[in-house]
RNA sequence: GUGGGUAUAGCGUAGUUGGUUAACGCGCCAGAUUGUGGCUCUGGAGAGCGUGGGUUCGAGUCCCACUACUCACCCCA
């Protein structure tokens, strides 16, 4: 059998890339205006790096990590989240020393998950993240969910749903959790297999289960946002004044808790309703204790992730078109003997900066005309005996017909000045 | 990890109750137009039917397994 790309990967062949470029553009473009600046991080990392950092009770860490062991014996993860990553970069170069927030971006991140493929879901699929270092305030925060709405909705993508929550913090969460726990030790016996291993560690997770028997069961449950301590929920409070004064559109949803461990106060994803199902293509909140759990100073941090394929298939969905770059500017077809002098104006002509090619195949000059067609080149260029012997070229307008013959030093200017 | 659907040339499909050299559209190549594309016409190349087994005189058509794709659950971006 043909080897195929492994389950769960895609590959971005030419002709779609431009999809992606535009993409990464616009994403670079709301990041810089934003103060952030990219980071590059290794694509795997020691697995204690996750099992400390995204936390040994998630669902990624316990049955979705690409986990080996390498030549030396070490235990390698492939990155299944974008943040741990940074979080270690940022507190392995000191970057906490220097002037704070530090605010970093990664783009194009492949991010590696064991999961069963779907629309929307792969094995290896690649986020935009952003990440801020030592900023406690909520501006902070409210500040990354304007910038993935903005960016989203500039890009086209509309029926966005910005839903946010406060799961509180060291200070008020271990009372929520003995409310929630109380709560949930009558209703035990209800709930699914994963929810009953979990309600010792992160009996939060009960209230995001999607099995029927738990959402009914946790129904009534106390809500997190009525237990919050006074610093937890002015924090909630002033992102929330932030997002009102934004005007953009948002609801409170205290059943978001996310996947994992090192969230508090802040969590939000952004949604989009499609006709199958609501989609989320941006998921992030404020981690204050990362940076400590994994060994460095107790540094608060707010960040998200987006889904690059994700973001991609909603504007597809839409239909959307994005701008697709030119190929060539010009296409340089010869007669059976002047190949050479086609091969020397072509590089001539990238010289100058101009995306120009030949005929590489020995084809007539009548399957060159149709290739340089279906390339869409605005323009071709002939080099026949009339030419070759006057050291010219003949320019022509594929759309409208017109041709002119140049000599090859004014060939150049003519050209630029005809794709303006 | 669990369950359902699908698997025929590069792509999209047709293949009747299993029966001779597997069909069509698009795409590709060539010609009509030996210095010129897009339209049209003509011709051509290209699959032995996901892989491996089985049933049968005979299987693209039936059965099993595997793989991949897809959908749902789960989880998430």
């Amino acid at each position: 059998m043909q080897i195929q790309a492994p389950r769960g990967t895609r590959d971005v062949l030419p002709a779609d890339s431009f999809r992606w470029q535009y993409l990464e553009s616009k994403m670079r473009q709301a990041a810089a205006l934003a103060g952030y600046r990219e980071v590059r991080t290794p694509v795997f990392e020691h697995t204690e790096l996750f099992l400390r950092g995204v936390g040994d009770t998630t669902d990624i860490v316990q049955k979705e990590m690409y986990t080996f062991k390498d030549k030396g014996d070490r235990s390698i993860t492939l990155k299944p989240e974008g943040t741990a990553g940074a979080a270690r970069c940022f507190l392995e170069h000191n970057l906490y020393a220097e002037a704070l927030p530090c605010k970093m971006y990664y783009l194009d991140a492949p991010i590696f998950r064991y999961e069963n493929p779907q629309s929307g879901r792969l094995r290896e699929h690649h986020q935009f993240g952003l990440e801020c270092f030592g900023a406690q305030e909520a501006t902070a925060d409210a500040e990354l969910i304007l910038l993935a709405y903005h960016l989203l909705e500039e890009l086209g993508i509309r029926n966005l749903k910005v839903k946010i929550n406060s799961i509180g913090c060291p200070k008020c969460r271990p009372a929520y959790h003995r409310t929630l726990k109380d709560y949930l030790a009558d209703r035990l016996d209800g709930l699914c297999e994963d929810c009953r291993e979990r309600f010792d560690r992160n009996p939060l997770r009960a209230l995001d289960c999607k099995e029927r028997k738990c959402r009914e069961l946790t129904k009534d449950a106390p809500s997190m946002l009525d237990l919050l301590c006074d610093e937890c929920r002015a924090h909630f409070e002033e992102l929330k004044g932030c997002l009102d004064s934004a005007g953009i559109p948002y609801t409170v949803d205290s059943r978001i808790v996310r996947g994992l461990d090192y969230y508090t106060k802040t969590v939000f994803e952004l949604i989009t309703e499609t006709k199958d199902g609501s989609l989320t293509v941006c998921g992030g909140g404020r981690y204050d204790n990362l940076v400590g759990e994994i060994g460095g100073p107790s540094l608060p941090a707010v960040g998200f992730g987006m889904g690059l394929e994700r973001v991609l298939m909603l504007l597809e969905g839409e239909g959307i078109t994005l701008p697709e770059p030119r190929w060539y500017d010009i296409f340089i077809t010869y007669m059976g003997s002047h190949r050479a002098d086609a091969f020397r104006l072509v590089q001539a002509l990238r010289a100058e900066g101009i995306r120009a090619d030949l005929d590489h195949c020995g084809r007539s000059l009548k399957a060159q005309f149709k290739y340089a067609n279906k390339t869409g080149a605005p323009l071709t260029g002939v080099i026949g005996d009339e030419e070759a012997a006057a050291g010219a070229v003949k320019i022509k307008n594929m759309a409208t017909g017109e041709e002119q013959t140049v000599t090859a030093q004014d060939a150049p200017a003519l050209i630029r000045q005809i794709i303006q």
